[in-house]
DNA sequence: GCAAAAGTGTTTTCATTACACCCATGA
DNA sequence: TCATGGGTGTAATGAAAACACTTTTGC
């Protein structure tokens, strides 16, 4: 068994680089879209290098500064891409990650030639981005289920429309109004405001913002909090906390579910 | 933004090393023990650096058969630390993972003077191996609850006893043998075979073995295959995949949940 | 016969699901 | 007045949870 404390390059450590990319999620027109920028006659996700005086989480926001403007945003690891091809010339490791961002936020994103692309229609990407946004996706579906990171998708304040459109866009299929609304209000993960929204149609809307719930005590398995599976649902809420007014709440950088 | 081809070092790709850790479980004497060697007068993780030319899972596997035997071991990546003060001299970048062996292939130990200590009262560790332990026992007990990976730590042979027995040393709580007994059941992940195994003392019990199940199209969000919240319990499994006899399975590497 | 582990059903509870109509506003 | 999105309650289903006694073996 090699030292653990790695007394320098012992085999060839030559040439590896640590990369950094950040699938940026956003919601606009009822559809997930994600942030791309032009590279190398195709698309590709933002990126940047690790440097040897910063932390990896440092570059991933920088990576997403550069392109999304700063503010504070939600932002996970996702997975690290350690294949020996995945670049075609030099040998890179990439630590890929995931942000998401309120639609307000996006109307901000300035810099350079970055452009938002529906998931659904994804232009021909760099690399192994494809991939990585697959996997990407596929943990946004699943944390969807037992935490309350779909609201980072949201503006401060919103609607319980808005809410369920988070859901139904990710999640890929219509819920029921009423059952929706129950258990939002059952979860209590939510406060009216004072303020309703007058859409140019319809009726106006009660406000809504976002309110975090105190985490339980040390639980390993998390309660889907917005069940995702068969033709409608919404949360699933294991009794013993609801009775307590609690929900699991992940921290963020819980990895692989 | 920049290049998406990252066109070789940019800043100071100086002295950036990747390394790999393993968090090695398996299940002695009733409860969940963790593999670690001696290391600069305390204890760590298995480890080896990533060499240019290999992949990043590669590395993991040579770290685990230095220690553990070869063999075909269930292993995924669990996160990857980049803290710029991860380790006192070097830059070191880890990308830590977890293997679940079962009981028999750990006899097999042999090499080195690595030694297995159960989860609850762990020596002295190096580095931050502690909170790199403590993140793959959090993952493990998620993954538990709507996966299958339980059975990686059990021989190929086993008792419905003995399955019982990894879900409650992992969650830390007693599950009612009736109900425990229904869901595996139910959920049609054991065929009986066609020994039973006389233990000393109290009746002979059957042996069954694990049988993989059919993976649903495209599911994204996991049904809790065994729940792990609240008393008592085991599985949860949507009505519609139980009447397909289909279970949700998750191909190793999902990440974060 | 006794200690020890294996094996086996029923009832209650509660979350999830399905389902349809009225309300408030702007044009 | 009409089009549009907001807002509301109830009944059926089914998984999870609680609970105790009999069986088979070795000593």
């Amino acid at each position: 068994m090699p030292d653990t404390n790695r007394p320098g390059p012992q085999h060839e450590t030559t040439a590896i680089q640590v990369g950094v990319e950040v699938v940026v999620f956003t919601i606009r027109d009822d559809a997930l879209h994600v942030l791309l920028a032009p590279a190398a006659a195709a698309w590709g996700l933002p990126n940047d290098t690790v440097r040897a005086d910063e932390t990896v989480d440092t570059t991933a926001r920088r990576a997403l500064a550069d392109v999304a403007g700063s503010g504070d945003v939600w932002l996970e690891q996702l997975y690290t891409f350690g294949d020996v091809h995945r670049a075609p010339d030099s040998r890179i490791i990439s630590v890929a990650h995931y942000a998401l961002v309120s639609a307000d936020v996006l109307t901000a994103t300035g810099s350079d030639a970055a452009r938002w692309w529906p998931v659904a229609t994804l232009p021909l990407l760099v690399l192994d981005h494809r991939r990585i946004i697959d996997y990407a996706l596929t943990r946004l579906r699943n944390k969807l289920a037992y935490t309350t990171v779909g609201f980072q998708l949201l503006p401060a304040r919103f609607t319980l429309g808005d809410l369920q459109r988070v859901y139904e866009v990710i999640i890929g299929r219509d819920m029921d109004k009423r059952n929706f609304r129950r258990k939002v209000e059952l979860l209590g993960i939510v406060k009216p405001t004072r303020e309703q929204r007058v859409s140019g149609t319809g009726r106006p809307a009660q406000l809504y913002r976002f309110v975090a719930i105190e985490a339980p005590e040390a639980i390993g398995a998390p309660e889907p909090l917005m069940s995702t599976q068969p033709a409608v649902q919404l949360a699933r809420i294991s009794p013993v906390l609801r009775r307590r007014g609690r929900v699991i709440q992940i921290t963020p950088g819980e990895g692989t579910r």
